[in-house]
DNA sequence: CCCTTTTCACCTAGGTGGTAAGAT
DNA sequence: ATCTTACCACCTAGGTGAAAAGGG
């Protein structure tokens, strides 16, 4: 689907305000967003599957880009996969009001446990392409499949720190390289900001809903190795 | 070593006019030059081997550069791989006075075998992280690993189209992006070249020279299937 | 006869989840 | 008990020269 940002488009340089971006791969995103999308970090980093990616129009085919993400928290909770019972303390067992009645299979479902850790700087990705011109964005589809997730607070790689067990939404930002002079003074015009609620997920460290593994092993061609039985084209 | 243009630097802009090159890989390249470089060009594109890398200095860190490479003929001749005698007509089998005698071994040897086919329309290959600033270029070895040689005249990758047979130069290029409304009438002062004598090679289809072959086999990593005996670390 | 094309086994390089051990 | 780490077999993706087949 298409996403335009949150608060009204209004005062907006004219080289991002008709910026739009579909979000590629929406069924699979969608797909698994029903089940609750998992991401999986480690120490050295690990790429998102689906892998993010746009198709742009509306940019001024001969003005420059730079394309980036961030991932910002969808809540300040912590969570744990489980059944309520399993508690030392007090762990109520509560699903969190934000997350659907959908995401429990088989007994076991995402439960809050806690306030959030606090947050790592909020590194940001820059496409390596950036920046280019908008005719070069918008020749084919843009994709983020260098960005890497890590848990690891110390990284010096430049991938994206986050928590595991906390819940994040991606952004995407279109952002216009001002030529003039003082163009720090209008850096909040020049850029646009997109948010798709289906690539939500959850960080973990291990798959915790086996749905989730499944899907991930039907779907990523370098887990193929995982498929079992008959071959789907 | 270092390389500089071949006429006089004289009148070029004050961003390029400092910049130096240094080849990396330099005693392989003259390993293999020893033996009359060979590099195999096919139909879909083959990368060279040593890749054309090198260290750069003396840019401005701030400004923008482009980064390219392309291959000059080295004369108007075609040659072939043998021994003189093997004849049709009029091949004289007279030694190119640019080829030195080293080039020959064990019977066989480069010979000039007629007039060079007519040149292609001589394409550049551009450093896919142009254009990028002075600083980032000097930070790290620039590499061409993403350069590839083909034969078809009709190739629409963009690769490097070179006639097999035929002896080339690679020509390096650093060009200062002149933020100036006319930059164009600038253009002759705003880039500098760099021509390394030890990366001229033959363009060829297959290997003629065994030497050449064993030098590849030996010190390309793609290639490490085809050793045999003791390891060489 | 000489050169080119195609196919192949064998590599490098790196992205998967499983698994068992480790950490708290 | 729950989460994390390290290692592994098994993939994708693509760069090698050898060898055999093809073409003029």
């Amino acid at each position: 689907g298409w996403a335009g940002e949150g608060p009204g488009a209004g005062g907006k340089n004219q080289h991002v305000c008709h910026a739009a971006a579909r979000l590629e791969m929406g069924s699979l995103w969608e797909e698994f967003n029903r089940l609750g999308t998992e991401m999986i970090v480690t120490k050295a980093g690990r790429r998102m599957f689906p892998t993010f990616q746009v198709k742009l129009s509306g940019l001024d085919p001969l003005a420059d880009y730079v394309l980036l993400m961030d991932f910002i928290p969808l809540d300040d909770k912590r969570y744990r996969w489980g059944w309520g019972s399993g508690g030392r303390g007090p762990d109520l067992g509560v699903l969190s009001p934000s997350l659907p009645r959908r995401y429990a299979f088989h007994s076991s479902s995402w439960l809050a446990a806690g306030r959030a850790e606090p947050a790592a700087p909020g590194r940001v990705h820059f496409h390596p392409d950036s920046p280019a011109k908008g005719a070069q964005w918008m020749r084919q589809i843009v994709s983020f499949d260098k960005l890497k997730l890590t848990n690891n607070l110390l990284d010096d790689n430049g991938h994206i720190i986050l928590n595991s067990m906390h819940r994040y939404q991606p952004r995407f930002h279109v952002v216009f390289v001002d030529p003039r002079r003082d163009s720090e003074r209008f850096a909040h015009q020049n850029f646009k900001s997109f948010s798709f609620p289906e690539t939500q997920f959850m960080a973990v460290t291990a798959y915790q809903n086996h749905r989730i593994t499944q899907l991930k092993i039907a779907s990523n061609p370098f887990a193929k190795g995982f498929r079992d039985g008959d071959p789907e084209p």
